[in-house]
DNA sequence: TATAGTTGTCTATATCAATAGACAAATTTT
DNA sequence: AAAATTTGTCTATTGATATAGACAACTATA
């Protein structure tokens, strides 16, 4: 595995070790609750200055994934990624089970509007019809995993805002309108950096990298019911695609 | 969609705009063909001056994505992105069809080597066992599309990089060794900026983003034969699951 | 206790990133 | 032809990024 780096990139040298360091972490190379190598050793390695190193451990140290103690090392601290599974049955918590012991979807914001042109091509409305697009937040024991913005047909699902704000749960709301069971129809997955909204909702560091998925959810016989595009912070969740 | 700008981050504004710019692309609100906004516009969009939206739009020339005309203004260029299937039955080529005219696989680097523990593990295989590693580079139309580093088990694939260079197919080449048929096991999806080594390999900018999957390959009764993990430019490909 | 190894802090300097303003060059519109 | 619009180039200045070196503070070990 090559270990690089780009001078004049527009990313700076402290950003650019400091994801690689995540990514060693990720895959295992730096243990978790084991030593760092020392900045020094890390400077050489990644050839750089030793206050450039100090800069990546700074903002790692800022992110709660390494502490570092005077005199001793700098530490890995252990906090997995949590591996969301995704597949044609996916929904925010179940799979979950045994990577966080408390999770949760907050409603951040809700509003009816006209569907722009992407929104209504995927729920099969005509342009301008209007729609309730919710902003929901996912957690997992406390810290943001999720931020998912999702379109609703306003004249179906009337009031699902609030039936979400009250269950805290797509699934749970959606029941209430007669919904039972819904498969995704189609995801497209793409990455891209973090825009500040998501980074205000999410609690990330600039710079960060979110992973984004484009999904329409369908009712078993094939009606387009939710469009939405939610983004996972690429530091703390990884996606697991499950066959079917 | 908010589109703003974090300073301070370690990702310069310039390559925030680039990216904000190429996100507005994919998303439709700047069509293909059609002139971005004047400079001056987009400097007050995103709150900054004029010069650091020249320094995103040179990027973007630069990447290919752009065309600026003095007096007439800068032009999309329309390069779609490849939406690249994935699914348990995935191949390289398969489910391309219409998105690229010309596809290729091309063998960068073959070697034998003993297994890590990562990829030990999951080939089931005994610590150290010797594995053959593969570097191919996936092309559309001439554009590096895709970077994959896999793994096989040594004795039982001796001679598949001779193969792989041949038939330019994995799945080809798995043919010879009596492998008919495959799946797709289990597929890890994350995002991260590209290292030194696959800017090379896949003529990206410094400070893009790759999407990775870290995918195993099983025959069908379960036995695993590949082990490998592939990086996508996210500027250029978007990965589309399918159900199955 | 003395020594080596590690992180923390400070100063200084050079380069890159971003802002600011002015004007040239090319194109389109009036 | 003239004016307006837009991209291209230049100079200058400021702040963030990166390098370099020295030494303090703390920890573990010989």
């Amino acid at each position: 595995m090559v270990n690089s780096i780009e001078r004049r990139s527009g990313v700076s040298l402290w950003r650019q070790i400091a994801d690689q360091i995540l990514h060693s972490i990720a895959i295992g190379d730096f243990a978790e609750n084991a030593a760092l190598p020392p900045e020094m050793a890390l400077a050489e390695r990644y050839g750089v200055n030793r206050h450039t190193v100090r800069s990546a451990i700074a903002a790692l140290v800022q992110e709660g994934v390494l502490r570092a103690e005077q005199g001793r090392g700098t530490f890995v601290l252990s906090r997995k990624r949590l591996s969301y599974p995704i597949g044609t049955r996916t929904r925010f918590s179940a799979g979950l089970q045994g990577q966080a012991s408390e999770r949760r979807s907050v409603l951040l914001e809700a509003a009816v509007e006209p569907a722009s042109r992407r929104v209504a091509d995927a729920l099969s409305l005509a342009r301008g019809s209007e729609v309730i697009r919710l902003e929901v937040r996912g957690e997992a024991d406390g810290r943001p995993v999720s931020r998912a913005t999702s379109w609703f047909e306003a004249g179906r699902f009337s009031g699902i805002d609030a039936a979400m704000a009250e269950t805290g749960s797509v699934t749970a709301s959606l029941e209430r309108f007669g919904v039972s069971d819904y498969l995704r129809q189609s995801t497209v997955l793409s990455a891209r950096h973090a825009d500040a909204a998501d980074l205000a909702d999410l609690d990330l560091q600039p710079g960060a990298i979110v992973l984004v998925t484009v999904a329409v959810n369908v009712t078993p016989d094939g009606q387009p019911i939710q469009f939405a595009e939610t983004r996972f912070p690429a530091e703390r969740v990884e996606l697991k695609l499950s066959a079917l």
